[in-house]
Formats: C-alpha cells, sequence, structure tokens
DNA sequence: CGTATTATTGACTCCATTCAAAGATAGTGG
DNA sequence: CCACTATCTTTGAATGGAGTCAATAATACG
C-alpha cells in the first residue's frame, strides 16, 4: 500500500532526479505532466534480467531509471554483439520499431530500475503532444546517429576504440553528475571487446598500454582517467 | 509548361511505379492521396552531385524515384564511410532527425530523380495522418536495424560480408522487379570497400576468389550470381 | 588519342586474433 | 572464516587475415 503510494510519487517526471536528461528534456512542464499520466514503473531487475528479449512484441519506449544496460544482437555463431550501452537517464526500445518486434535484447549490466512508456499510450499520446512527437523523432534519430558513429568507429585500430569509449563514458557520466575522471566500468573486458569488435585480450593489453603510457589508471573495473586530452588526441 | 503538368502527374504517389515499395506502401489509399499533396518532385541529379549534405539543415524525408545513391559520413582522416546504399523507393534523410541537422551526406551513385515530403509537413500531417506517424516511426526502425545488422556484420571476415553484400543487393533489386542473378554493382571496389570495411584490394580478390570457386561471375561492374545458395551458406 | 580513373595482381608487413597457461577475484556453502 | 569453484583477467607466443605498397592493365572520358 504505501509501497504503491511511494512509486506513484516517484513515477511522476517531474519529481525525478533525471527530468534534464531523460524524455522530459525536450518537454515542457505541461506535457511532461501528461506523460507522466502513463508512465510506468517497473520493477527493479538484477545483473543478466532483460528488459526485452530479440524477437518479444514491443510493449513501449523504456527509460532507465539507475542502473546501466546493454544492447545486444546475437549471431548466428552464438556471439553477443553489444550494440550500446545504457545509462540512467538514456531511452531504449526504438529496435522495437519495425515490425512491432525487438531485434535486439537489453539485459540489465547491474541492479537496474526503469519506466515505461506503454506502446498503446505512444501513438495517442503524440497525437495529443506534438512535443512528443517530435522527441520520439528526434531519439530515434540520436540512435541512428549513434550506430553509424560506431560503424565508422569500428573500423579504427583498437586503441582509437578504446580512447574513443573511455571518453564517451566518462562524458556520458560527468552529465549525470558522476565523475569524469572516475568510475566503474559496467562491463567485463569481454563485453567490452564485444562491444568494440575486439578480442578480450586485446582490450586488456590496451587498457595496459594506456596506463604505461600514464594516461589512466586501471584496477580492474575501476578507472581514472589522467590524461583526458591526450586520450582525445588518440582518436580526432 | 508541359513539363509542369507532366511532373504534377508523376508526382502523385499513386501513379508511381515504385507505389508498392516506398511511403505508400504502409498506407492506405485516402492517406497516399493526402500525402500525394505535398509531396515534391526534385530535379534529376547526376552521378556525384548531393540530395544532402552533412551539416545541413534537415528538409525532409527523401524517397528515391530512380536510380542509386549512397549515404556516407566522412572521418577525420578525409575517409569515406557508407553507411548505406539506397534503391530506387527506399526512403532517407532520417539523419537529420536529430538537431534537425543532417549527421551523413546522400550523393548520388547514378542518374538520380527524387521526392521530398518536406520537413515542414511533416509534422502537422503525422497528426493528421496516424497511418503516416507509425510508417515513420516504422521506417527509422527499419534503418536502426540495417545500422546495427551492418555493425555486427562487419565485425565478420572478408568473405562472410562481401556474400552478404551480394545477396542483399540481389534481392533487393529483384524486391524492384530487376533480375536477382545478373546486375550491375553501382559501387566502385573503392566504395564497396569502403561501405564494407575492406581494402579495395581485398574486395577484389574476394570476388576472383567467388569466381574462381563458380559462385559468380564478374565483369567490371556486371555480376552474374550463379549459386545464390552457396553464397548464403558463407555466411548464415 | 591521350589522360584520368578504376581494377587487378603480387609481395611484404603488421595488427589483432587465437591458443595456452597462470593469476586474481568474487561468490558459495560447509 | 576459510576452502572451493566459477568467472574474469593478465600475459606470452605463434599465427593469420587483411592492409599497404607498388607496378601493371584495363576502361572511361573528354
Amino acid at each position: 500500500m504505501i509501497d504503491k503510494l511511494i512509486d506513484d510519487i516517484q513515477v511522476r517526471c517531474s519529481n525525478c532526479s533525471l527530468d534534464t536528461l531523460c524524455l522530459p528534456r525536450g518537454l515542457s512542464e505541461r506535457e511532461v505532466e501528461r506523460i507522466s499520466e502513463v508512465i510506468k514503473r517497473k520493477k527493479t531487475l538484477q545483473r543478466g534480467e532483460s528488459l526485452y528479449r530479440e524477437g518479444d512484441a514491443f510493449k513501449g519506449i523504456l527509460a532507465i531509471k539507475s542502473g546501466t544496460a546493454k544492447l545486444i544482437r546475437d549471431d548466428q555463431h552464438g556471439n553477443e554483439h553489444i550494440i550500446n550501452i545504457l545509462l540512467p537517464g538514456e531511452l531504449l526500445g526504438f529496435d522495437g520499431f519495425s515490425g512491432n518486434r525487438h531485434s535486439c535484447s537489453a539485459i540489465a549490466l547491474e541492479t537496474l530500475s526503469y519506466c515505461e512508456l506503454p506502446a498503446d499510450d505512444l501513438e495517442t499520446l503524440c497525437l495529443k503532444i506534438p512535443g512528443l512527437m517530435r522527441e520520439m523523432f528526434r531519439h530515434t534519430g540520436e540512435k541512428l546517429n549513434h550506430d553509424s558513429q560506431q560503424i565508422v568507429r569500428n573500423k579504427r585500430p583498437a586503441e582509437e576504440r578504446l580512447a574513443a569509449f573511455l571518453i564517451n563514458l566518462s562524458e556520458r557520466f560527468h552529465r549525470r553528475g558522476f565523475s569524469s575522471i572516475e568510475f566503474n566500468l559496467p562491463l567485463t573486458r569481454q563485453e567490452m571487446g564485444n562491444h568494440l569488435g575486439l578480442a578480450l585480450e586485446t582490450v586488456s593489453r590496451q587498457l595496459k598500454k594506456f596506463q604505461d603510457q600514464g594516461l589512466i589508471t586501471v584496477n580492474h573495473k575501476n578507472i581514472q582517467i589522467h590524461d583526458i586530452p591526450q586520450l582525445k588526441k588518440l582518436y580526432l
């Protein structure tokens, strides 16, 4: 009973600490109020549990509230390919837009809570709230840009890919109020490899090389970045 | 004067031979009539001319009427990366959805004619024609799927990438009423390399290998596919 | 017909993968 | 609390696929 009340309060986007990052970012106060009425707070997941699986029916656009997730596709050889990493305030589910079936799976990388803008309401809501439609288009556009950027980046040498990945994480953590120079990788070496198109050994060796060069300090999943400009130089 | 009349007639989607492939595919007859009123027929382009350039303001969603185009991003080293190839009836421009600026350039690969659904009308039209909004979402979803598929495929060996590329072209030509076993590549070896993340020499060698294996016959840009199932086996 | 672009082919090189083994960490249950 | 196991990470050595360099050939174009 109390839990339900708390949920009702927390799910209001205007009370959410992520309102400057998440869907509300591009919406007016009134518009946020209206989408708040249909946004559903979903149950918390543990590492390894899925937000949705490839082939699932599209149920709605999701927003990470806390924790991180990976967006993956499995190939015919049983290898996992990580298309993207999702941080709090980021949206996912757009891969379900075509054919109303998801073409990717979304898996929690750690304890994760999230919200859902149900598919049923999405269309009606877009008609009533033009700002929402614009935001949906903008977000899909950003996803497209991310993917094409990824296609380009994956052709570069291991050193550049990893440098770009670290800086990208750093900047995204920073925008969420975390430190940009010290954070924990939400991924294993294997997963970083899957994301960057490298063998896990290559990731390990490359991290060590950055450390030997004094650019970073690696301690298992903990990363300290000492020289952001130098790291950026490697791929810019 | 006469030209203008012809244009007015041709631009009506219901009279267009591509109406089963292009935007009209997912729309009712009435809906097609309504979008026809705002669709603009654009002037014909020659090889190398651009439909839009990276950084350009988003002006609308485009549809290829005849000819082919490439969607590219240039990296910091002046290398061109081909994100996608566009055939008649296919839509492009979605990379302009975020920030109202294009993040890619679209360049004609041969003489090309195309239509435009202007950005100004897009939003109002989506509000009036729910089917159009659904179609826009579906198309962006398909673009996302294509890109993530590309990310996965680009990690595979050269042989698989090229086989998949040839079969993909074959099937898309087929859907447009062309032969699936004989067609002209709209790309140079260099461009195929740029698309598949390979050196042009690798493309050339790999094509020769397929030919030596009796899978295809290559004659400059002309390709004859002799054994589609075997070619598919290489990557499935 | 000459020039520029595009394609083929060979030889060499190198970056990243693969294979292999050892070391470290976290989680589990006795 | 510690042993035990599974998972993850590091490091080395060898291999190989594709890139680079270079020269030639073929084609398209003005």
